[in-house]
RNA sequence: GCGGAUAUGGUGUAAUUGGUAGCCACGCCAGACUUAGGAUCUGGUGCCGAGAGGCGUGGGGGUUCGAGUCCCUUUAUCCGCACCA
């Protein structure tokens, strides 16, 4: 029988399937494991070759898991609500939810045949109302609940608002937009729609007022993760700072425990470093500058300093243009001044001012300060190199040691005082923050770390302002202008938002016709007759930062996840999925989570203890060269003796870098009549690696490798291309090489006649070498994600049994491959007469008795005397082995009468002699 | 600017973690078999050299008996953050 791959891959889907062999449930006799992918917006273009390499890696490592005797849990689902549907909604007429249905079709028409143990019937849709209702459960709860910094977690609104009502603000320690001084009797007289004002300063979902990233063309509000240099993440367009009132969650009240948890993760350093990055924590002081307002009123600047140590040196201060006092400090005569900077600083996008940052631009606002230690009159400017998002949106400049400030200062003629000793201030600021102090009062002679404590509490001590930390994390702004996403369970009486209760979820997204915005400029869900909710709907990420733990109870109606499945299941063991998520997906994800373990419906605070980056896949463009104004195509290698235009040719039609001539000539008309200029009778194509897209005519589809190929060649190939974790092009040349290898593990169960061959004789001791070898390598490459090298390892083996038909070899070797290339081995499996599915066996353990000593250190010999770091003779067995290994014995016959300086030994031979 | 990663044959990569650089494949060369198959098998294939031999892990320097691996420095590419005080 041959290696018939496309009857025995849909062979044994089907019965799979019908087995339902996949299924897992609860079960509290075994070990469990929970093996999750990121799971896909289904977009309407389908999967391409990269988008299964971190879903074969992980079914790899489930597969694994299981025949190692754990209860594996491995679902899938679809990330259903997002702007591309929406997009193509507002084009065509089509209802996104109709695009969003088909589009899942056709993946898990992909998906299936690449042959994943997911576990279907836990499959969840983020866009179905029995979903959703529990992203719009876990908004009500983060609405009814604050941040108690004192007890470090989230707790009842309502306690506050009992604290409140007893003591007003006095000993409240919590999560909050802006600080807030009041009285009970305050607090008590205020009506109800002010007391919901005040509340919304500490619900952790939350409506306010701020400056948000507004993109005109998508009409909509984007988080700060969904920008990037000035564009939107989805479609690249433009995007504006504008204050809006929107929702947002207090994602800042967890920046700390964030930031601790990841020591406890088993995530790669990058990763962690890019959320740290993103949190941004920086520890520093708070300080108040007394600042005289334009109308004689004293009031109290507050800044933040990472350089406390620097007071000395600041000759003057910078607030944000949108500085909530800019008005009250600016002079009569500097008005005209400063408001035309504000204006000027409008308008221009954030895209226009992250280009303009080296530029140097303020005004003065005619307003001074007080330096507090120095006593001087300092004076007040604005600028937008101060960011009005980030701490209190105003400086002290210190332009002696800061590279910014001395440039502002250069530009505007300012006072310049070194304090610190170091640098040559005529040509840059010194920024270093090391050195010597001086012109600075007490602290001169200091070093600089010694003096930035000691300001601390000299600060502290005179009552001018305390330490204080600061994070770059900033809220996430929650709403979207948009139709498709889930509404929000909100009602409003007047301006006063009213939560729904728990019992009127799911509410469900009314079906609309027109999905752009209305004339009025209000979200599209203001169409709706009768729509007496929030008209913004949750952005894409709502959707997807509790899908983990719907997975562990999917249809469970009464809670997000029973107490017993999430007992059981707990957290995300290994997570794989793309980098892309760092600052999105996986910090709120982690925020959600920790949320609902402070409220005790989750038993983890970590939602994914490890996680696995898999490496984006590029395109391998191909191209061919048309000698200009001809329709010639010359050869690459001819190419320079032409004038010749570059095209990008299907990769489709190109074989190891050689075109298919009769395929180009009917790829398109214009080509139907192409003459070549050959090289050795072939046409070669030049190439390139490009992002993988359709006019690049670089897209490789699975579908089509599984049908030249197999699932089985798709599975381990995709491996085989290199480490997971590294980024790499997509390349079909070479996939013979692991099809060949498949056919040949195929051979070894049969002549070459093509009969069954396996027999019941006894193995070698070669035999059982190499198997336990393979063993060994496989295990510890796959506890390691190190899949390409596994591969490698199978070829090996193959190629050293050579013709062996013994069960005693073959059985172990087809359970042990059954991760990678699980049709194959399951008809092999069948076929050795086995009932059960392969996926029920056990892995093979390594038996170390048949395994050469590997640990051992090589000897050597220095200045004539010899090294050990192990002592020979080493103990091996079997004994034959032996002979291979240089001996002490032997190491010392070659030293007598050489007397050589060094000689340097390794088993099996004398790598070099000194003499 | 700050932070992180990477650099090895014609190509993808490997290297017992400081011990014979190039495993396993692709490609290429030569051969075998075969009425031709995207078949199979055998041998060769880092570079220079006829050869002995020499040179080789982006460049330069260092530590070491020994460096792809460790240290310093430099270059290139990729990624993240970016006027964050």
């Amino acid at each position: 029988m041959e290696y018939n791959f496309k009857e025995i891959e849909s062979k044994w889907q089907k019965e799979w399937q019908e087995r339902g062999i996949y299924k897992v449930d609860v079960d509290n006799s075994r070990p469990k494991f929970y093996v999750l992918d990121m799971f896909p917006y289904p977009s309407g273009a389908g999967l391409h070759v990269g988008h299964p390499l971190g879903y074969i890696a992980s079914d790899i490592y489930s597969r694994y898991k299981r025949l190692c005797g754990f209860n594996v849990l491995h679902p899938m689902g679809y990330d259903a609500f997002g702007l591309p549907a929406e997009q193509y909604a507002i084009q065509t007429g089509q209802h996104p939810a109709i695009t969003t249905e088909q589009n899942i079709a056709r993946y898990r028409e992909q998906l299936d045949k690449i042959g994943f143990s997911y576990d279907w019937s836990r499959e969840v849709r983020t866009c179905e109302p029995e979903y959703y209702k529990w992203t719009q459960w876990a908004f009500l709860k983060m609405f009814a609940h604050y941040y108690n910094n004192a007890t470090e977690k989230a707790e009842p609104i309502s306690e506050l608002v009992a604290h409140f009502e007893k003591h007003g603000t006095e000993g409240v320690d919590a999560a909050c937009t802006t600080e807030l001084h009041f009285s009970a009797e305050e607090w008590n007289a205020k009506s109800e729609a002010e007391r919901e004002q005040v509340l919304q300063n500490y619900r952790l979902a939350f409506r306010a007022d701020t400056m948000v990233n507004w993109c005109p063309a998508l009409g909509t509000v984007l988080a700060n993760d969904e920008v990037k240099d000035g564009l939107s993440v989805r479609g690249g367009h433009p995007v504006e700072q504008k204050r809006m009132k929107q929702w947002l969650l207090r994602v800042t009240a967890y920046a700390q425990r964030m930031l601790d948890g990841l020591d406890s993760l088993e995530w790669s350093d990058s990763l962690k470093e890019i959320q740290r990055n993103w949190i941004g924590r920086s520890e520093g002081a708070q300080v108040f500058f007394d600042a005289k307002m334009a109308n004689g009123e004293t009031r109290k600047l507050e800044i933040f300093t990472t350089r406390p140590d620097t007071i000395f040196g600041v000759t003057f201060m910078v607030v944000a243009p949108e500085h909530e006092w800019i008005a009250d400090m600016t002079t009569a005569e500097q008005k005209e001044a400063v408001e035309a900077y504000i204006e000027q600083t409008k308008k221009r996008s954030e895209r226009e001012r992250i280009a303009e940052t080296k530029r140097v631009s303020g005004v003065f606002t005619g307003a001074y300060a007080v330096n507090p230690f120095t006593g001087k009159r300092i004076p007040i400017y604005a600028s937008d190199y101060v960011l009005a998002g980030y701490g209190t949106g105003a400086i002290m400049a210190v332009p002696a040691h800061d590279s910014r400030d001395y440039a502002f200062a250069r530009h505007f003629g300012l006072d310049i005082v070194p304090v610190v000793e170091g640098g040559n201030l005529e040509e840059s600021s010194y920024d270093a923050k090391e050195g010597c102090l001086i012109n600075s009062d007490f602290l001169n002679g200091k070093d600089v770390k010694v003096a930035i404590v000691e300001m601390f509490e000299e600060v502290e001590k005179r009552g001018l302002g305390k330490r204080l930390v600061n994070y770059r994390l900033r809220d996430a702004i929650f709403s979207r202008q948009r139709y498709w996403g889930e509404p929000f369970p909100i009602r409003y009486k007047g301006d006063v938002a009213l939560p729904l209760d728990e019992s009127e979820l799911p509410l469900t997204l009314p079906p609309i016709e027109n999905f752009g915005p209305t004339e009025q400029g209000e979200p599209p869900l203001a169409r709706v007759e009768g729509w007496e909710y929030e008209l913004s709907t949750m952005p894409g990420f709502a959707g997807s930062s509790a899908y983990y733990l719907r997975y562990m109870d999917p249809h469970n109606s009464e809670a997000l996840v029973s107490k017993e499945a999430n007992n059981y299941w707990r957290s995300v063991d290994l997570y794989v999925g793309g980098i892309e998520h760092a600052t999105g997906h996986l910090m709120y994800s982690r925020f959600w989570n920790m949320f609902l373990y402070d409220l005790g419906y989750v038993c983890e605070s970590e939602p994914f203890r490890k996680l696995v980056n898999q490496g984006m896949i590029q395109g391998r463009s191909n191209f061919v060269y048309r000698v200009v104004g001809t329709n010639k195509f010359v050869s690459l290698n001819l190419r320079n003796e032409y004038e010749t235009q570059e095209i990008h040719v299907d990769v489709n039609i190109v074989k190891n870098d050689i075109l298919d001539l009769d395929a180009f000539r009917a790829w398109r008309p214009e080509f139907a009549d192409a003459e070549f200029i050959l090289e050795n009778g072939q046409y070669i194509c030049g190439w390139a690696v490009e992002k993988m897209s359709k006019s690049m005519f670089n897209v490789v589809n699975p579908d089509y490798i599984v049908e030249q190929y197999g699932a089985d060649t798709l599975r381990m190939y995709e491996m085989f291309l290199g480490p997971l974790e590294q980024s790499k092009p997509w390349d079909t040349n070479g996939i013979d090489g692991v099809h060949k290898f498949l056919r040949r593990f195929w051979r070894l169960f049969h002549t070459r006649t093509g009969e069954w061959a396996v027999t019941d004789e006894k193995a070698s001791d070669k035999e059982l070498k190499t198997l336990h070898k393979t063993i060994k390598k496989i295990r510890e490459d796959i506890e390691n994600f190190s899949f390409n090298t596994s591969v490698a390892a199978f070829m090996i083996c193959v190629n050293e049994l050579g013709e062996c038909h013994k069960r005693e070899i073959l059985e172990p070797l087809a359970v042990l491959l059954a991760p990678f290339a699980p049709h194959i081995t399951e008809q092999l499996w069948s076929m050795l007469g086995h009932e059960e599915s392969i996926c029920d066996a056990s892995y093979p353990v390594c038996e170390e008795k048949y395994l050469v000593e590997s640990a051992f250190e090589y000897p050597v010999m220095i200045n004539g005397k010899l090294r050990f770091k192990q002592e020979y003779p080493l103990t091996l067995s079997p004994a034959d082995i032996q002979a291979d290994i240089v001996t002490k014995e032997e190491a010392q016959k070659w030293l007598e009468g050489a007397t050589p300086k060094k000689i340097i030994v390794v088993p099996g031979k004398i790598i070099n002699i000194v003499k």
